[in-house]
DNA sequence: GCAACCTAGTTTAATAATGCAACTAATGGA
DNA sequence: TCCATTAGTTGCATTATTAAACTAGGTTGC
């Protein structure tokens, strides 16, 4: 296999989070940083995967500022993975995945989990896109636009 | 390479998600049919990959039942490639994708467009995840719980 | 202190996945 | 009919992935 497409400087923001993120297993190795894991057998066993591919995965993140390492909590001479705000922020992408499956999975019924409300226990809304001015848009709804004159606004500011 | 890691029966919905759509090109080239590309030759000269890639992924799109396969809307005789309501489901996915790269990306300037309501033209709104009673939800306030009650329910439904 | 075990990788080998580029067959238009 | 376009198909070489063994440092219990 010849080196994969890169999208790293892709106009589109879309293929850069794709480029930054999309590597299989990536995403899951998030989901798994979001839920708590932070040691490099947690991940492994918890996710199943080759642990070359895990170290490769985890520097990625890393070197992207995705994740970052910091000495074991328990004390041990080993580091921890630990999200940044910007892994944190990965979190509506997942949301987004998990509900997508939810409402168009072929096999609903072998979906274990569902996402509620920690202090309620009630599941949570479907994602919404909203106009500034709170009407609920749908993919017919948006359009894009060029960003140049937003960016030169940014310049002045 | 041996094969990759399926995640078709995994218990987890984003996994399964990323099963159906993860391989890399799958979402830009739902992206493009969002954006109304509809025939072979335009998602190839688009998106710039390998002929054999893009058989092979469309293929699986329309297996999946996310792009569903019609005559030609100009009289031809060729086939043209159509989002089915599942596919137009990975909509707030790319919304996803597309607003962590705007909010995180290390060199934003390299971004080429915004997302903006059609009618207004204004930038649209961050997606917000919401409890059912409407209180804005951030990864800390959630939590994952069995499917087996719910799941219960909806076979005396 | 030492042996056994655990942790976090590293290395090797085999196979799938990817991109490139040429080729093929069907379709369209002059 | 001929040439150009379209939608793939094919063959090849390189990268990505998995499985499993290995390595070195750290931890634990005696």
């Amino acid at each position: 296999m010849v080196k994969r497409t890169s999208f790293e400087g892709d106009a589109c923001p879309i293929a850069r989070s794709l480029d930054a993120i999309g590597d299989w297993w990536s995403m899951l190795i998030i989901r798994e940083a979001l839920l708590g894991v932070r040691r490099f057998g947690e991940f492994q066993k918890r996710l199943g995967l080759a642990k070359n591919i895990l170290t490769v995965r985890l520097r990625a993140l890393v070197d992207q500022g995705i994740l970052e390492t910091a000495p074991a909590s328990d004390g041990s001479a080993y580091q921890e993975y630990l999200l940044t705000p910007k892994g944190r922020g990965v979190f509506p992408i997942l949301v987004a995945l998990r509900q997508w499956s939810e409402e168009f999975d072929d096999r609903p019924d072998e979906i274990a989990t569902i996402l509620v409300d920690r202090e309620k226990g009630k599941p949570v809304r479907k994602l919404e896109l909203h106009a500034q001015d709170g009407r609920l848009l749908s993919a017919a709804d948006i359009t894009l636009k060029p960003r140049t004159a937003k960016a030169g606004k940014r310049i002045t500011a």
